[in-house]
DNA sequence: TTATTGCCAATCAAATAAATCAACAAAACA
DNA sequence: TGTTTTGTTGATTTATTTGATTGGCAATAA
């Protein structure tokens, strides 16, 4: 399972695309509107500032946006910084490689499963982008 | 990714898939040749025990090995025993379902694209089985 | 200048995961 | 019988993640 900080980052993705038109959204509202602990949300939203998905504004009439061309950002690469690898385990990992200490991977079942899986899961993930998250009405 | 709990507990299958038709294999045996922690393997071996994955005799000669047919048990089945839910978000999971607070599932694109991530997964997790994790030579 | 809003850092608390400890029970064997 | 080997069980400790709290700083609009 993705954990917390991650559904949240997808919650409030949600939440400025939707609003997307509206100028810039207050971090309190979508904290109340999807119920995410405010703090919580603050660091998340600064993360993704700073990998360039959204833009912010201080003072009045201030909050966050998503950037130009942010919702074609792939749903994989905002996992990728907030919780860290997609695989299940360390050796299938494309970007958090970590070699197995006791296993041959060369001659793993387990490995080769897992690299499956991993694929499998990309095929969706880096097709899918945050734009995708709203359904078209 | 797999908690330590799941990793550990596939790295233990595969050791008694190896050495299979030996007889019991000793937990200390299985936990020095994979570096697990020996009273953490002590407890994943009795969870396996419980579903009817595992066999155990005490004394002298004892040890673990397979159950008849054990070989035969999907991946899927370990993972959800041993670490709990597959699915990336709880309103994708066949067997670990919640509602979503904050988001009606069915106009959300999240929810949409988790269930394809799933169901990508479970096609491969369900079909591949213990046995399949050591390569045939 | 003042109110508003995001930025940043530190820290505490609760929950969960990971690892260890200590006492016990069953089986084998001399 | 009784001693050794080995698994069983529950309690405890430690580490990590998650969530909550506090407080001051910096930029902006009015």
């Amino acid at each position: 399972m993705l954990n917390k900080k991650t559904q949240y980052a997808f919650q409030a993705l949600i939440y400025l695309v939707e609003h997307k038109d509206e100028g810039p959204v207050l971090i309190a509202e979508i904290a109340k509107e999807k119920k995410i602990p405010l703090k919580f949300l603050e660091n998340i939203l600064l993360e993704l500032r700073k990998m360039d998905v959204l833009e912010s504004k201080k003072g009045k009439g201030g909050g966050y946006f998503l950037k130009k061309n942010a919702t074609k950002t792939p749903l994989a690469t905002i996992i990728r910084k907030i919780e860290g690898p997609i695989a299940m385990l360390p050796c299938a990992s494309l970007y958090f490689y970590e070699r197995c200490k006791n296993c041959d991977e060369k001659h793993c079942g387990l490995h080769d499963t897992m690299v499956l899986v991993r694929d499998a899961t990309l095929k969706i993930l880096e097709r899918k982008t945050i734009g995708d998250l709203v359904e078209k009405v």
